[in-house]
DNA sequence: CAATATTGCTAAAAGGATTTAGCAAATGAT
DNA sequence: ATCATTTGCTAAATCCTTTTAGCAATATTG
């Protein structure tokens, strides 16, 4: 009947003991010398009062929360880097701890305060992570603090989870290579400040090295490199319609992600092309686009729901497991490659969930 | 030197006052009578120390964190209602508020878990989202919690925050009216079930409503209403192909979302219809898609991240302002619809971030 | 049997803030 | 000069849990 919340006291006091043996029982301490009797009774109070521990009150005298702080630039906010956050909400809840999400939109100052924030609330972890994988600046923390770089690098914190970005750009080749085709293939998106990972993401240029690589072991080269600065389908589009004005003999189109595999989608069907009879398209990314193109999109996806698993893994690992941890990137196979070999890395299409309003 | 947190107490020392003065400064309590010296010489102290209130101490003195939980089915992680997670994001950080995000995928043995992890935290208040608009099932909670439904209904808690959905459904109508045109519009993605309430979001039936009775108020009429289940790219593909080998005479469609909008550019594309010189479309939702489709897609945004800020507000605000929210949608006009009356609720296009891994 | 170890448990301190009750000095009223 | 207020500040209690140190009773050992 009373309003107040069922506190320690309480169930000690029902179990006819004090709230020493209470805590220990209940926190199932291994070296206590409590008699089993004393266990049955605290834990059935506990049941009958419904007890649930202030985490507040325990903070206050362990320093620990059970709870993590998810520091990103834009990743919640926009629907790019989703997976990493839902890994990291999924991992997190297995592993019973909550994660406080905070958005800086990249600018050092709410950067700062989002820290303090999370300092304040005693989390017991950082997860920094980035929409684009890249050198994030971490403003200084306490020295013991728990960080995990998610996507992203850090001079001064060395756990750090990345895609497996060129050995996917190696097995984009191998896919089309595999599909015996051997000439009039296109790159489209390349960009020479990224490859020399001057711009943006360290990890696309991996990819392209990954793709190079590949290539100079088939003894392949590409017909044209496309180049731009954005990778909007716009861009996509424009390139492509390039590419046919000036017949380039085309069989193939190697797209940087999706949103170009689009644009190049758009200027194909216009010009009355078929995919993938008349030509091949791979790509990256697995946006959720490339399932509703027609034909359906072959890409890479990054895997950023495994990523986010990882990282509160790594965080909450009895010791930081330090360096770079790379996470495959597995093909979704579609039908926008005519296949004559066998398609490798294969995966089924995962249900995802439709949508109404 | 010292590695030890900076403490109230500290602080105090430093200023040569007792903790109680220095509390009573620096949580700036109005009727104090500490003298001006004083103040200056605490808020002095703290910054030389760099002090920073332990707030799980705090929260268990006071029963205050300064924390929100945003518990939703499936909206932080994925890419459909993100802005609302944004727009609350945005919004607690300006309000000094933090966000605890907890999804559930719906199933209520994880929401009962989430409203417990977050009540053991102390959080201040509860948001409740779903994915799309719907009445959400609420477990129980300690009578005083604040509670606000965000895009969500629920018989309990009476606060909550919906799109202007009726309203919405209007607008379309008058957007192709005031087009010019009277004769040939198809409804896609039409659902009895849907319609009258009974599945699904509560709110599209509105713009159904919204729909009708404005098509009634002019005197307008479908040529064809076509009716899905999903709203994927694919079911507006199959029904569009429907409607143009039956030779509906078409000048407009009215789709329901942005996916089956897709889906009706590509079947257009292929029957080489143009658009909007041969076909008019107009949808809903704003998806990222609609900007990069050829032509652009008019089509009316869900205000999530207006909502989000609203929601925030709403909890936080002093007194609980029981009811329905609505918050109106905007149209975003893009080349979709051949405009000849002039066009209304124009919204230029915001800026997106760029991507390119 | 006396000395020692073990068992089963508890009192009290600690963690860092807020808040209640109240003290001493200065000021004002009579 | 005396009593009542006001001013400026502090001691101590409180929030709830964990943890250290240790007590009393029983069991074991020499």
């Amino acid at each position: 009947m009373s309003k107040k919340r069922v506190t320690l006291a309480d169930v000690a006091r029902l179990a006819g003991l004090s709230p020493t043996a209470a805590s220990m029982i209940l926190t199932g301490r291994p070296d206590t010398r409590l008699s089993a009797e004393a266990h049955a009774r605290v834990h059935a109070a506990a049941l009958e009062l419904g007890y649930r521990p202030n985490l507040a009150a325990r903070a206050l005298r362990t320093d620990k929360t059970r709870t993590i702080a998810f520091i990103s630039d834009v990743v919640a906010t926009t629907r790019f880097a989703n997976g990493l956050i839902r890994g990291t909400l999924e991992a997190a809840d297995a592993a019973g701890h909550v994660v406080l999400v905070l958005e800086t939109g990249g600018e050092p100052a709410r950067e700062v305060q989002a820290i303090e924030a999370a300092l304040d609330r005693q989390v017991d972890g950082f997860i920094f992570a980035a929409m684009r994988a890249r050198e994030v600046f971490v403003p200084a923390l306490p020295a013991a603090t728990r960080v995990v770089m998610l996507n992203a690098t850090s001079r001064h914190h060395p756990v750090c989870i990345l895609p497996d970005e060129f050995e996917a750009g190696g097995a984009a080749v191998r896919l089309l290579h595999d599909a015996g085709i051997r000439d009039g293939i296109a790159l489209i998106g390349h960009n020479q400040m990224v490859e020399q990972g001057l711009f943006r993401s360290e990890t696309v240029s991996r990819r392209l090295s990954g793709i190079r690589t590949e290539m100079a072991r088939f003894g392949l080269d590409f017909v044209a490199e496309e180049s731009c600065w954005n990778w909007e389908a716009r861009n996509g589009y424009e390139l492509v319609c390039g590419l046919l004005e000036r017949k380039v003999p085309l069989t193939a189109l190697l797209c940087l992600n999706d949103r170009l595999a689009f644009g190049a989608y758009q200027a194909l069907g216009e010009a009355g092309l078929r995919i993938p009879a008349d030509m091949s398209v791979v790509s990256f990314d697995n946006d959720e686009l490339a399932a509703d193109l027609r034909p359906g999109l072959t890409t890479f996806a990054l895997p950023h729901e495994e990523m986010g698993r990882e990282a509160v893994r790594l965080l909450l690992a009895p010791k930081s497991e330090l360096g770079e941890h790379l996470i495959p990137m597995t093909a979704t196979i579609r039908q926008s490659i005519a296949i004559i070999g066998e398609g490798r890395g294969l995966v089924t299409e995962m249900p995802r969930p439709s949508r109404s309003n």
